[in-house]
DNA sequence: TTTTTCTCTAGAATAATTCTAATCTATTGA
DNA sequence: TCAATAGATTAGAATTATTCTAGAGAAAAA
């Protein structure tokens, strides 16, 4: 139900979240922070989050989301999927995980990790190492 | 060595190859398979391949290079590979494999398919077959 | 408080890609 | 061979995603 709940308590699991990433608690970091963290993991795109900020009575610029999304995954609190030239998305999952990108409608679903597994991994090539490895399986409506 | 051959054969494979495609074998098509397809397996954005038409004395717009890399890819002549936002590749090794996708200098570099292996794959969702999978490792220098 | 430092904003700028409408060219068939 | 036609190409405008800028605003420190 949760009608708009008289601002007691200053959303204390944001604020501590924000601040353990070095990150000012403002207003509309937390706001954006509660929307993506306090329920289920999430995948969204920058416009959404967006708008889902302004639907929920935040006022927010579209370049400050892309500020936060970039500021959350650089500290480890989400991370981004690229599925296509113009469409990525950031993850709330930061897990061991990977996708299924469905090409008909552009949604992004998780894959668990006990569900793929990768049996062999090649050597970095010199004087790198490995930061990330991204499995996307792509699939589309079974029309054959 | 090959300067400038007296255009006595009018690069007969591109042409087979663009046929067989059922697509028109026009000068600039022409131009971009023998660009693409003579020599070996090659990764390239669509403003590389413009600049390199170009500098080879073709005369072809970007919207072009664009309509042909995608009419490439449908034919399954190529496939594209997108890394980050804003940064897609054309691949001319339609082969089984993955990529190395090197961060700081945008390169990208193929990992042979007998290098890497995925272990198990999950079913695709109802209604849905998979299209492809995609393996992308993601590496930077190794300071560490 | 006051100062300092960081953040937010609107809007401009950039970049990648696609669209549009006019022009051109490869193919077809007479 | 040549005109008709279906398809391709073009420049530039339009779109979309993202980043930048410079001034105004808010959080933290003094």
């Amino acid at each position: 139900m949760e009608t708009k709940s008289p601002s007691r308590r200053p959303f204390t699991g944001a604020i501590v979240q924000l601040k353990a990433a070095g990150l000012r608690p403002t207003r509309q970091r937390i706001a954006l922070a509660r929307l993506l963290f306090e329920g289920e993991n999430r995948h969204v795109t920058a416009e959404e989050l967006h708008d889902e900020a302004r639907a929920a009575g935040v006022s927010v610029s579209l370049a400050t989301v892309y500020n936060a999304l970039h500021q959350f995954t650089d500290a480890g609190m989400m991370r981004e999927v690229v599925v296509e030239a113009g469409r990525s998305y950031f993850d709330t999952n930061t897990g061991d995980h990977h996708h299924f990108f469905h090409e008909d409608t552009g949604m992004l679903d998780d894959i668990p990790s006990d569900q793929i597994s990768l049996a062999s991994l090649p050597d970095a090539p010199d004087g790198t190492s490995v930061s990330r490895v991204d499995v996307i399986v792509r699939v589309s409506s079974a029309a054959k």
